[in-house]
DNA sequence: CGATTATGATTAA
DNA sequence: TAATCCTAATCGC
């Protein structure tokens, strides 16, 4: 489920849940015990999402300054359970509880609480996020334009845009009908231009549905949340059947060591 | 019941 | 390029 909708989406979710009253802290797995403890009792006063890291600060004068720093990686999830906490089931890292609702965490790649130095070196790596404020249209395009790798390898890189990840990628250089090995800095400023907005208008989207839906609604006929899984995506997964707008069979290319999908038609080199 | 897979990212070779 | 970490669901036998 992650890429960068799923944490802010995420983002938002806990702290409907958990913000403001203090939070019950623990690791059922045992693996995060010592600084569950650190922050248990404290109140959560910030959740935010960079990319697709998510950061909770805590009241500093219940606790220390010390920020949760959590990412889900390929397989990390963040499962809401209702309160008061039912026993949990397999292998939890970090349960957070309010009277609200309690929040379990398995399999993330990084779970550790940080200091704010530390935090200001994570976000401040990150390219620009499509779906925090600011100005990244331009930031993005001077980050694609000093890049010779693919298209498909530089919107993976969170460096150069942060939140994409293996599907929206694919579903990108689909819509804009860009061939996913053509090197980043050939790209048109317009063509940069429009990755970005569709990038900002797609994550949006995603928020919205929690989950990926690329494909247009006018062209399935339902409303975006009802589309049916498998109706969702053009190119992601989709090896060997016809390419919704042209019917060729998509094709599928190894780029940044993850396997990509494409249109070899509606996506000439 | 074991193998495979997954919307990630780093490290080692 | 390959191995590695994290976990659970799914699939084939």
């Amino acid at each position: 489920m992650p890429e960068g909708h799923t944490i802010h989406r995420l983002a938002r979710d806990l702290r409907r849940d958990l913000k403001g009253d203090p939070v019950r802290a623990s690791s059922p797995q045992g693996r995060f015990d010592a600084e569950a403890g650190r922050i248990d009792g404290a109140a959560a006063t910030r959740f935010e999402a960079w990319g697709k890291h998510l950061f909770v600060e805590f009241d500093a004068a219940s606790a220390s300054d010390e920020i949760l720093h959590v990412h889900l990686g390929l397989i990390g999830k963040f499962r809401r359970k209702p309160a008061p906490p039912p026993d949990p089931v397999g292998q939890i890292r970090l349960r957070l509880s309010s009277d609200k609702a309690t929040w379990d965490l398995s399999g993330p790649t990084v779970c550790e609480l940080i200091r704010p130095d530390r935090f200001d070196q994570i976000t401040g790596e990150l390219g620009p996020d499509p779906l925090r404020r600011g100005d990244g249209l331009d930031e993005f395009r001077r980050r694609l334009g000093r890049k010779r790798i693919p298209i498909g390898a530089a919107l993976l890189d969170q460096k150069v845009v942060a939140g994409i990840g293996n599907v929206y990628r694919a579903e990108f250089c689909f819509l804009e009908g860009i061939h996913p090995a053509r090197p980043a800095n050939t790209l048109t400023s317009d063509e940069a231009e429009r990755l970005w907005n569709l990038a900002c208008d797609q994550l949006k989207r995603g928020v919205r549905l929690n989950r990926i839906v690329t494909r247009d609604e006018n062209e399935v006929g339902t409303k975006a949340g009802r589309i049916a899984a498998g109706e969702r995506l053009y190119a992601y997964k989709r090896m060997g059947q016809p390419c919704r707008r042209c019917t060729e069979p998509i094709e599928r290319i190894e780029i940044a060591n993850r396997k990509m999908w494409f249109c070899p038609t509606c996506q000439p080199r």
